[in-house]
DNA sequence: CGATTTTGTTCGTAATTTGAACAAATCCGG
DNA sequence: CCGGATTTGTTCAAATTACGAACAAAATCG
C-alpha cells in the first residue's frame, strides 16, 4: 500500500505503458540473457508482436544486441538477445583515507584497468588530479568515446540529489560539492554516493545471482568506521537528510570505551579496525591515542588476521571479541529490519572462517525468531573491490532502474 | 533507482495510464478537498478534458461526490469535489492483552461507535464473540450495507499476505489464521496487521496534515512491549519474514536487567510500562516477578504518571529514567533510519511535557548530525485510539494506495 | 516433400492521452 | 438589459499504444 507523493508525482502519459514495459523487458534480458523474443513474450505474458517492437527499439538505441541463433528441438531456431555491456564503460572512483582507487570497467562490473594514488584531501586538488588521470586512462585503453560516466564513492554522508558531501570526517570534508566540480572538470556525468550504500547497490545490480538477489538486505561495512547500506523493497534507504545507515553508533555498553562520536560503547568503538587493533595491542580504545599507537607500531588489521591464522592466541582473542560485538550489532539489524540477508564487507572478511561461528552464536542468542536467527551472513571479500563495483553501479544501474511512476 | 522485481512484476497494459492517473486524481481530491476539476487539471498538468472523464468515473463508482459550487472572482463558478467517506464504514478491532476494542468509523477515521469486552484468548472463541457483536453493532447504527471491511490489529508479528499471526506472546498465539476465520464467520473482507505498523499506517493515511505527512517516519509504541512501525519511501517496512520493527530489543546495557527475550538490558527492559512500574516499586525488572508484583500492588503506569504530576519525587524519578533510556533507543532509530519525524504512542505520552526535555537531551548528545538531533518527536495520545485508527486505515487506505506497476 | 511446430513480423482494432474547439456560467461596463 | 471577458466544464478528433490474429520464416519429422 504505497502512498502516492502528491507533492512530486509523475502522471502517466500515452507513452508511459511503453516505458514501463520497455524497462521490464530490458531487465528480463539482463537477468536471463541469452534469451529469445519468444521466451520474453512468455515471461511477460504478452504477444510476441509487442516484444518484437520493444526489442527493435532497444537494439536501435544500443541497449541490447542480437547474438546467435541456437538449436531448438523443433521449429524455427530462436535468435538470442543480450544486454550490451562490454563496450559501455564506467570509471569508478573510491576515495579512501590514505589512497584513492580508480577503475575502468564495463556495465557488467567487469574490470578493465585499475590505478591508485595517494588521496589528496583538498577537494580542488583531488579534482585536478582526476582531471589529469581520467583522460589518460581512457586513452590508454582506447575507451575515449565509450565512457558513460563517473561513479564516485566517498567515506561519508552524501546528499545524492544535490551531489554534496555533507560530512566525511576521514577526509575532513563538510558540505563539499565535489560532484559538480568533477563533472565540470571532466565533462562526464558524475554520480556520487556514500560507501556502504554504494556497496549495497553493487550487490543489488551487479551481484552474483542476478534475479535471485533479494529486495530486502543490508550491506555492513567494517573498516575505519562501521556503516551500513540498507535496501528495503528493492530500493536504497537514504533517510530524510541522507544520513540513514549509521549503524556504527548503536550502543553496546554505556560503560564502554569512548567513541569518536562522543558517546561511550558504540558498536564502532568495539568492532572497527582501529578498535580491534588497539585491543590486540592491549590498550583501551580511544580515538586519538589509538591513531598514534598505530603509527608507532606500524601494524595493520591484516597483520592481526595473519597472526591469528598462524596461531597467535592474542590476535585470535582480539578478533573473537570483535566478532562477538559485531554479532550484537548484526542482531540489532536483524531484529529491526528483518533483511533477507546481510553482506559484510571489510578487512575482517579475510578471517571469516574463524569469526563466523562466534558471530552466529551471538545472533542465535539474540534474534527474536528462529527464521531471523537463520538470516544468511555473506562475507564480501575486499579482493572483489566492492566499493569500486558500487561506483560502477551508480552509473550502470540507472539504465535498468524502474521508471518513476505515480 | 528502484529495482524491478522480475519474479513478480505487473506489466503495463492499455489501461495502466488510466489507473495511475485515476489514483493520482483520487489522492489529490483526498488531500485538497474541496477542490474543483479545473484546479485538479492545473495540479496534474493535464487538460481539463481528462479530469472530466476521470472524475465522472470516480463519481460513478462512488469514490467521489460533487458538493456545491462556490463563489469565484470572475467566470463560471467551480463545482467542488469531495471524497466520499461518511457513508463508507469500517469496523476496526484492537485485540489487546486484557481487553478487545471494537470501533465503527468511516473512511476518514471519524469514530461512530465503540464497544469493548474482555479479550478471549482462544482464537475460535474470539471469532465467535466478534461474529455476535459485529452484526449487532452494524444494525444498531443502521450501517448494515455500508461496511467495507474489518481491520484487525494484533500485538504481535503478522504475515500480511497469508493473514496468519506468526507470534503474539501476549495472547499466546503462534501461527494462527484468525483473519480467514473471521472473514468466513462474518462474510466481510478482513485485513490484519501488527499494532505498531497499524499505528504508522494511521499516521500515513489518516494523519492530521494530509499532504504534509512525511514519507519517511517511524511510529514507536511504548506499552507492555516496545515496538516500531517503519515507513520508508511512503511504504511500510515489513521485512523478509514480516518481523521488522522490533526495536524493543536493541541493547542498552549488557549488564542490565533480564528481558523477556532472554537477553539482558534490552530497551524494552528499561522503558516498557512494566519496567517503569517495577522501577517505581523499587525492584529490579524481571518479567515473572514484576507481573506478580503488579497484580499485588494494583498500580498501573497511569497511576505513576498521575503521582509524578502531583509532585511525588519517586514517581517522577522512575519516569525520568524511562525517558533517558527511551532517548537512547530513539537515537538509535534516528541514526540508523534518519526519519523525518518520530511518533511516540503509549501511556507515557500523557507525561510527555515532563519527559520530553530528558529525551531530547539524550538525543542531542547521541545524534550524529545536528539536523538528525532536531528530528521532531510527536506524542500520539491514547485518547485518539491510534490502534483503532490503524485498523480503519487497513481497509480505507487500499482505495487510495498507488497502483502496483513494474 | 508435405505436415507440423516454433519463432518472429505485420497489421487492423480498441483503449487511452492530448489538445483544441465549444458550451456554460458568471461578472462587468455601458 | 446586452455584449464582451473570463473561467469552468464538455466534446471530439488525432496520436500513441497494447492487443490479438493472421502471416511469413525456418527448422524437424515421417
Amino acid at each position: 500500500m504505497r502512498k502516492i507523493n502528491t507533492r512530486s508525482f509523475v502522471r502517466a502519459t500515452r507513452s508511459t505503458p511503453r516505458e514501463i514495459n520497455r524497462q521490464i523487458l530490458l531487465n528480463l534480458v539482463r537477468e536471463h540473457q541469452p534469451i529469445s523474443r519468444a521466451d520474453l513474450a512468455r515471461r511477460m505474458r504478452v504477444g510476441r508482436g509487442m516484444v518484437t517492437s520493444l526489442v527493435s527499439e532497444l537494439i536501435a538505441d544500443g541497449s541490447v544486441y542480437e547474438g546467435t541463433t541456437v538449436d531448438a528441438p523443433r521449429g524455427r531456431r530462436p535468435m538470442m538477445l543480450h544486454v550490451r555491456t562490454h563496450d559501455r564503460l564506467v570509471i569508478g572512483i573510491d576515495v579512501r583515507f590514505s589512497r584513492t582507487y580508480l577503475m575502468l570497467s564495463d556495465f557488467s562490473g567487469t574490470p578493465i584497468a585499475m590505478e591508485t594514488f595517494d588521496t589528496i584531501v583538498d577537494p580542488a586538488g583531488l579534482v585536478a588530479e582526476l582531471r589529469r588521470r581520467i583522460p589518460r586512462l581512457l586513452k590508454t585503453y582506447k575507451a575515449v568515446g565509450k565512457c558513460n560516466g563517473i561513479g564516485l564513492v566517498v567515506p561519508g554522508m552524501v546528499d545524492r540529489r544535490t551531489g554534496r558531501v555533507l560530512n566525511a570526517p576521514q577526509l575532513g570534508w563538510r558540505d563539499v560539492d565535489v560532484r559538480d566540480q568533477l563533472a565540470a572538470a571532466t565533462g562526464f556525468d558524475v554520480q556520487i554516493e556514500n560507501a556502504p550504500i554504494a556497496c549495497a547497490l553493487a550487490q543489488m545490480w551487479l551481484g552474483q545471482r542476478g534475479g535471485d538477489a533479494p529486495r530486502d538486505f543490508v550491506y555492513v561495512t567494517v573498516s575505519d568506521g562501521v556503516g551500513a547500506g540498507l535496501v528495503v523493497n528493492g530500493e536504497v534507504v537514504r533517510g530524510h537528510n541522507s544520513t540513514a545507515g549509521e549503524f556504527g553508533h548503536v550502543p553496546i555498553d554505556p560503560h564502554g570505551p569512548t567513541c569518536l562520536c562522543g558517546s561511550r560503547g558504540c558498536l564502532e568503538a568495539y568492532t572497527s579496525n582501529l578498535a580491534t587493533l588497539s585491543r590486540y595491542l592491549g590498550h583501551e580504545f580511544s580515538p586519538a591515542e589509538t591513531r598514534e599507537l598505530l603509527n608507532e607500531s606500524r601494524i595493520s588489521i591484516t597483520d592481526v588476521i595473519a597472526r591469528a591464522r598462524s596461531g597467535e592466541a592474542r590476535a585470535s582473542a582480539a578478533l573473537h571479541e570483535t566478532a562477538r560485538h559485531l554479532g550484537v550489532g548484526l542482531a540489532v539489524i536483524i531484529n529491526t529490519l528483518n533483511p533477507a540477508q546481510i553482506f559484510v564487507g571489510g578487512e575482517i572478511t579475510e578471517a571469516w572462517d574463524q569469526l563466523s561461528p562466534a558471530i552466529h552464536d551471538i545472533i542465535n542468542a539474540r534474534a527474536l525468531t528462529s527464521t531471523a536467527a537463520a538470516t544468511p551472513l555473506i562475507p564480501d571479500p575486499a579482493s572483489s573491490y566492492p566499493r569500486l563495483r558500487g561506483a560502477t553501479a551508480l552509473i550502470a544501474a540507472r539504465e535498468f532502474a524502474a521508471p518513476q511512476v505515480a
